[in-house]
Order: structure tokens, then sequence, then C-alpha cells
DNA sequence: CGGCTCATTGATAACTCTCAACGCAGGTGG
DNA sequence: CCACCTGCGTTGAGAGTTATCAATGAGCCG
């Protein structure tokens, strides 16, 4: 029997495209994996040898230069896909922020399979369109934003990001309060900031009474219409 | 008789995928459309309402914040796809930098069609993971590197671009030198710069001896190998 | 209770932005 | 044919933001 049966995003990930059986197929060349915290997945610049579906977790897509900066350009969440499927070599490495578990597939079987099904194709390219929207966005952020800005806006889109499965309450209200998967530092990489001035903003956002933060991973989103006005 | 029977990009956009009498169909829903320079073809917010192949020329994919800061996003060339297909809004402006040609679907006859042949899908498919890619390798430019690394590694990709129309030499080789589809202001806002580093960033290249600038708009690469060291 | 990692805070420097003036090229009209 | 106007680009001076370097502090686990 398949894993798929359980699957808790089963409803919500690209597989939600197949039928039944099309679904016990699928599951014959995928396997569950799961990751600790700081564990990769893929590495950058090798070449393209698997594919998955995030199950649960948050992972970071991650890039570098020779002389060790590096970039954070893209997070995943619980449903998200995973890798780049009809060849190339990944252009980023994927890394476990928090324990992780995924569903993995060789990428050459996936994308036999995936040809032979164009409705797993086309949930696919949805996706890829989204998140071609989601990271020219943050592009603006990247190119356009002062550290004050970038830094509201992060947690703003975080607290969306991970309502689903930390909220229990009406589905779509972004969280009031989470847990944030991230180290100062990563932070500081996703935003293109060093983790000073990633500290001091949040230290000054505190001081003004629009966050708290009960801990070093977990914040309170006090006034969100003031984090939304310096969002830019 | 179909247009697309002296396309010159027929062979390489997402049409490629398509046989003689569906490439016919898809003709029946598509029309051509001339741009001139900064005229613009979809609005940053607006519903996406037409998707299209670039055929000729160059284009800006720009979104910005209120206050007026811009962002360009992205760049597409001859056979790159625009647009936002599969409902949603547009996230991002689309403006011709140089006089243009395109071949315009409407989107919702576009999906139809796209939603019949699996074919094309997968062709979009590539095309949008290949732009995700390179937009993902541009983010580690905006966030983390510097102006110079920024001026230069822009030089160099834009050499790459431009070959397959600009250059009637062996295939695959970057121009040694090109025009510029970008204003000065156009350069700053794919770089995440002032208009005034670019040109100091310019000038130095100059100096240096690593391009020569024979007009606003023209660029010559001397020193390749010095300029990738400078692009970081 | 050390010893470790990670985060915060401070002082200073560097880079890029801002504001301002000037230069160049192309087009228009006298 | 030259003068002028306009838009874009360059150059300069100074300010501001963020990075860098360094030290201190807080939490965690042996």
């Amino acid at each position: 029997m398949s894993n798929c049966d359980t699957c808790v995003v089963r409803n919500r990930a690209i597989c939600s495209a197949l039928a039944p059986d099309e679904i016990s197929a699928l599951s014959t060349i995928g396997r569950r994996r799961n990751l600790v915290a700081g564990e990769s997945l893929i590495w950058e610049g090798e070449d393209s040898v698997l594919v998955a579906n995030v199950i649960e977790g948050v992972l970071k897509l991650s890039t570098g230069t020779e002389d060790g900066r590096e970039q954070i350009v893209g997070v995943v969440y619980p449903s998200d896909f995973i890798g780049r499927p009809f060849g190339g070599t990944t252009n980023h490495g994927v890394t476990a922020l928090t324990d992780a578990r995924v569903c993995v597939f060789s990428r050459v079987d996936f994308d036999g399979f995936a040809r032979q099904h164009p409705d797993l194709e086309h949930k696919l390219l949805q996706r890829t369109l989204g998140e071609l929207d989601r990271t020219r966005r943050w592009m603006l952020l990247l190119g356009r934003k002062s550290a004050s800005e970038k830094v509201a806006s992060f947690l703003l889109e975080l607290s969306e990001r991970l309502t689903p499965t930390t909220c229990q309450t009406a589905s779509g209200a972004p969280a009031q309060s989470f847990s944030l998967p991230f180290s100062r530092q990563q932070i500081a990489d996703v935003l293109g900031l060093t983790i000073e001035t990633v500290s001091r903003q949040f230290t000054r956002l505190k001081g003004d009474g629009l966050v708290e933060l009960p801990s070093r991973r977990e914040v309170v989103i006090v006034d969100r219409h003031a984090l939304m006005a310096e969002a830019g």
C-alpha cells in the first residue's frame, strides 16, 4: 500500500492532479526521507539527480559566490516542489532549516512519469509560475528596499507563509505569533544584509513596539498595520 | 495562410513543440503586434488578459513601489514567452525597450489551447523553469554583489543574451561589441543602483581599459577575462 | 560551572545615495 | 548654418546607510 494514502499534503501538492491509480503508480517511484535541521538534500552545481515534494518542515534554496557570500533565493514549505526536473544542473543548494520530511524521486523517473501525465505537468507549471511571480516580487525587495523595509517585509511574508501549518484558527488569516525557522544569519542571507543590521532592525522594531521577541526564535506581531507601513 | 510559416522564432519559441496542423490552429487565435520603444504591452497589477511570444526586440518586466522606486525583474528576448497564463494577475509591467514585434494571444484562448496540447505546456514549463533559474541567479547579484560586480556581471550577461540576433559568426560565442537596449536609468533599475553609480562604474571600466564606450549605447568588451574577474 | 554557539551592541569605515552643476548630442527654428 | 533648447549622461561634494571589526551578553549542554 501507498504512503500517499496518509500523506498530509496530498491535496495540496502537485500529486493532487492525479487519479488514485496514478497516485499509486507515482508512489512506486517515490520514497519518504527525513532530514534533520541543517541537512542538505541537494548541493549547488551538481547535476540534477532528484526532485521532491515537501511534506513537513521548511527548507531553503541558496546559492553563493566563490568567496563565501551567500544568498538564500527561495524558501519552501509543505506541499511545495523541490528540484529541477527536465535536465540541467541545479543552480542552488537545498537545505533543511527545520527537521523536515520530503517525498523524493529520482529525477529521470519523475521526468518520465510527468511526461506521461499532462495533468501533473500542468500542476507543476502552475506551481512554477507562482514561484516565479514570488521570486520576482522578492527582487524588488533586494534591489530597492532599505534594511528596515526588508525586515518588516520579511516578517509579514513569514507570518503569512507559516499560517497553514501553525494556525488552527480560521484559514487565511496570518499568524500573530510564530516561531522563526531562521537564524539571524539566515535572515540576513534572505534579505541581502549582514547579521548585525538584521539584529539592529529587530531591536528597533521591538523598541518601537511593533513586535515582541520573547526568545531568539519567537516573534509576536503587535502592530501589523504599522509593520505594513514600514514594509513600504 | 499562417504568419507562422515565416516566423523567425518558430523553431525556438514554445510553438516548436507543435505539429504543422497544430501551428495553424494556434495561429488562428494569435496575432502580430508591433511595439515602439517605450510602449507597454502589459501593466503591473492588471488582470492577466494576454500572453505573447517575442518575435523581435527586447522588452523589460518591471515592478515598483508606491513611492516610485522601480526594479526591472526580467528582460526578454526573441523567442521568449511573456505574460501570466492560467489565471491570476500580472505582477509586473511589460514594456518594450527597443522597437519590438510580438505574437499576442488572449490569455483565456491560450490557456484553453495549451490545456489541449501537453507538448506545448511542456515547452512552456521548460521555459518557465529556465527563467526561474535565471531569476534566482540574479538574486545573488542583487543581494550580495557590489556596484562594480553588478555592472560587470550585467555587461557579460548582456553580451551573451544579445548574441543570437546580433552576431552572424559562430553560434554560442558571446558578442565582443553590442548595442545596449537600455538607458543608464534602466541599467540602474536592473541592478538596484542609482544612475550616477552606474555611470561612475562605466567610466571606471573604461579608464581601466576593460571596455570601450564609443557612444552612449555602444559597448565594446576589450578584456573579457578581466571583466569576468570583476563580476565576482 | 565552564565552554560553546549565537545574538546584541558599539565604534568606525566604506560604499552608495543624494543633491547639484556641467557637458554632450540631437533636433528645431530662426 | 548657427543658436538654442531639451533630454540624457557625467562628474563632483557631501551625507547617510549599511558593512566591518571588536567586544559583550545570553542561552544551552556537557
